[in-house]
DNA sequence: GTGGTTATACTCATGGTGAGTATAAGGAGA
DNA sequence: TCTCCTTATACTCACCATGAGTATAACCAC
């Protein structure tokens, strides 16, 4: 057998859940956090997803359900110092997982996502750290650029990543925006990744490794799907109001949406049926409870929630 | 240093084009071909994207502009006589790339990727294979599940890939269809992978290992991306007139489209911009030419061609 | 110049969407 | 019990995008 290189395969996870309006992800505690993963086991495991799973379960008791694969992550850099210490070339293939409902993990915590990503939160209106840190930071860094051309370049990507400008802000592109900021130095990682001390940037909990990068990636992938497949369901209980269904997907796309046009469009579309019974803890007039109508996959290729710009 | 199973990491691309009204790809040639593909290497290629650019530049000649990583492979039984015959659990990267001209490559031929799946061109009508072949086929499949429950869920996932009864045809959902005959044993690899004779479905190409999966991969990644992202303009000339770009779209689509609507819509969105020049070999009055207006990027976040459903 | 072919302009009905107003049905406290 | 506050739900209206089709323009071959 010819002498190969070594490489490892890890898969990491991004096991989501919504508690109280808050997205959060399970981390591993330590500081800096970092997402469950483990070594994939090309004996045990018969394929990546359920590797996946074994892991998970392994480490934080939770069987999931919705599991998707998200991108493989390979550059020669990241973990540069885990990957001195130990083998050769780490591979992580990571994954995203919803789970209903919040539970105790032994070793894990529950980390909101918008610590991780405070840019990204537009339910109350546009984060002040836009305008006040990150849109300067990021114009004088594309000021910076050697060249005219990728001056222009630079410009343009952070107009159109975070709306600036007459760019719209587009809260689908959550990747864009981390990497971007990564790139202008903006992200603690940026410097870990270099031995350097850290820069300035907007306040957010950095992640080890590029396993923040990887959250960016379930964040956006995740934003892109709620508008056509409807997998919010996953997050929520069999029985919900239409209020609650409205709150999970706000605080997943981090916009806020009109009451009265998210119920009439996700009823109009069948999405949901009504079950009969009520909701009465609303603090005002009871609301129907609502259960996620399977019919639908048949009735429509595309079925999501109403968000805007679809 | 623990002993390691061995896992063995390559990179597989599918390089489309689209000529002649026909998307192809990228084969080396063979029986039944394969896709190009090379395997990483972890000391010469800093990242993944740049591996997979080289060993394409290797071994197709090509340089390709626009890469996309797709999915990574890794069941452990794909492939099963490559790998107990090589080494240990092989793990594929694949990526999708587009390329702008048809170009000749040694050792590698373009394949017309609807030779792969017949049933997802309807350009000219729904293919007489679906009624025929495919859904009896199918839906006797369903039939033969061991319980109601997973003759139900049979059932329903026919009907949603291939678009029969109430259901709509979803041009997107190519990898579900190959995967549903692919359970179903209508397509030869799933009898190549255990070593049987072929059974009988509908009349298509194979390709050697999961290679064919990789490209519905590629198709459903690429529809789906159709209606969101400018990625046609990476299949045209710099200028084009309207019905070609209309015609390159349905060849990838796989659909037929209302020429004035397509026309408006694509005009109205600011997606392109008139050269003031003029293709006069149109066999009737002469088309004005455009090019892709790259500044529509700034004004709305979501930019694609129009196609129905959207 | 006639007919064939493709390009391009325009019309019209329909349905979805954003935004807002109006009404219903609970609870808490005077 | 009445009032007010809160949330749920129904309805209206203007606007725009879309599907479908008709009409006209501009080239070629004969």
């Amino acid at each position: 057998m010819p002498a190969r290189p070594a490489i490892d395969v890890d898969l990491a996870g991004v096991i989501l859940a919504v508690t109280n309006d808050q997205p959060r992800l399970l981390a591993r505690a330590g500081e800096p956090p970092r997402l469950p993963s483990g070594r994939f086991d090309p004996v045990a495991d018969s394929t990546l997803d359920r590797g996946a799973r074994r892991w998970v379960r392994d480490q934080t008791g939770l069987e999931v359900g919705y599991v998707e694969q998200l991108y493989t992550f390979g550059d020669r850099d990241r973990g540069a110092a885990a990957q001195a210490a130990g083998g050769g070339r780490l591979l992580s293939v990571a994954y995203l997982a919803l789970v209903r409902e919040e539970q105790p993990a032994p070793g894990a915590t529950w980390l909101p996502i918008y610590q991780l990503f405070p840019w990204e939160d537009h339910r109350l209106g546009r984060p002040a750290v836009i305008p006040e840190v990150i849109a300067p930071a990021l114009l004088a860094w594309a000021a910076a650029a050697p060249d005219e051309a990728e001056r222009v370049d630079r410009t343009e990507r952070a107009q159109v990543a975070f709306g600036l400008g007459q760019a719209a802000w587009d809260e689908v592109r959550a990747l864009e925006r981390y990497e971007l900021l990564y790139e202008a130095g903006l992200v603690a990682e940026y410097h870990a990744d270099r031995g350097e001390p850290a820069g300035a940037g907007p306040a957010s909990q950095p992640m080890a490794l590029d396993h923040r990068r990887i959250a960016a990636t379930a964040v956006q992938r995740l934003r892109g799907k709620l508008g056509y497949r409807p997998v919010v369901f996953e997050l929520l209980p069999q029985a919900f109001t239409l209020l609650a269904l409205q709150r999970v997907v706000e605080a997943l796309a981090g916009v806020r949406l009109h009451k009265q046009n998210f119920r009439r469009t996700v009823e109009r579309a069948g999405l949901v049926e009504g079950t009969g019974r009520y909701d009465t803890a609303t603090g005002g007039r009871p609301a129907e409870l609502f259960s996620f109508r399977h019919e639908v996959l048949r009735e429509r290729p595309r079925s999501g929630v109403p968000l805007p710009g679809r």
